[in-house]
DNA sequence: ACCCAGGAAATTC
DNA sequence: GAATTTCATGGG
């Protein structure tokens, strides 16, 4: 199908801007991934997003609110840019990042092995969790496992992913979210300290994870996560300011930093 | 061999 | 309590 008059939207810029681990860039420029079951591709021509594999119902129901298309990131870019220069020149850098509303329990486990980690390892340890214990749809395509079922799992189970350390962070949250002891869909609404602490009961979930998981799997935009390229991007080029200073959206304003910061380490030498 | 990686737990002072 | 060390694994 095609969505004409996709303002704001770049699919490099998003799916491969660090906040999610599983899109693929394929040879003609097109993307390939899987979420809440099911797999789809997806280009951009100008501003018409075409996306093949998808019924209409589907992008109501799913990707319309996935890909966040509902938000004006236009007039939020509007307003960051006023906060600071260095803020505007990372949204121009990269004008068509958008927050992802990944699945809850995905971006948990994906932050959760994030720590300590890069990214390259991360997609890959990820890649192997999906191959290893999610459902194949077609091809190297597999949805990603449920909490139930790495809840059933020991590490020795996780060893094929070689996340290390991770593996019993991994089962652990997996426990605590399957066994209702934490409710996802709870913590969103939850006041953003709470659902903090709510996180961190997890062994392995820290503020950095919880943040990134408030951010990306349960859209709380005001989230600013601070990894070690945020601590340098704030220390370095934005010394003058705090978190809290970017506001209700200051989630989508790290994005920007994150990503501007990590395509221009010459900044920080 | 050494260092680092979208950190957090365990140990030590 | 705050500072330091350790934790698997892979890539440069």
């Amino acid at each position: 199908m095609r969505v004409e008059n996709i303002k704001d939207f770049d699919l490099a810029q998003t799916l491969d801007c660090g906040q999610a681990f599983r899109w693929r860039e394929q040879e003609d420029g097109s993307f390939r991934g899987v979420a809440h079951g099911r797999l789809i591709t997806l280009r951009k021509d100008d501003e018409t997003l075409i996306i093949d594999g998808v019924s209409d119902g589907d992008y109501d129901s799913i990707w319309r609110n996935y890909f966040d298309l509902e938000l004006d990131y236009g007039s939020i870019k509007t307003e960051l840019s006023k906060l600071h220069p260095t803020l505007s020149e990372a949204a121009k850098f990269a004008p068509g990042i958008r927050i992802l509303n990944q699945e809850p329990w995905e971006a948990l486990c994906s932050f959760i092995i994030s720590q300590n980690n890069n990214i390259p390892r991360i997609k890959g340890i990820v890649e192997r969790l999906c191959q290893n214990f999610g459902e194949q749809i077609e091809d190297d395509f597999y949805t990603f496992p449920s909490a139930e079922k790495i809840a059933a799992m020991t590490p020795d189970d996780l060893a094929p992913i070689r996340a290390g350390f991770r593996a019993r962070y991994i089962i652990d949250g997996a426990e605590k979210v399957a066994g209702g002891e934490i409710n996802l869909e709870e913590v969103r609404e939850m006041e953003i300290e709470e659902a903090r602490k709510e996180l961190m009961k997890i062994t392995g979930v820290g503020v950095k994870v919880a943040d990134c998981t408030l951010l990306y799997g349960l859209h709380r935009l005001d989230c600013f996560p601070l990894d070690v390229w945020m601590k340098r991007a704030m220390a370095t080029l934005f010394p003058e300011m705090k978190p809290g200073d970017f506001g209700k959206y200051g989630g989508i304003a790290q994005q920007y930093i994150f990503h501007y910061s990590r395509m221009h380490p010459e900044l920080f030498e």
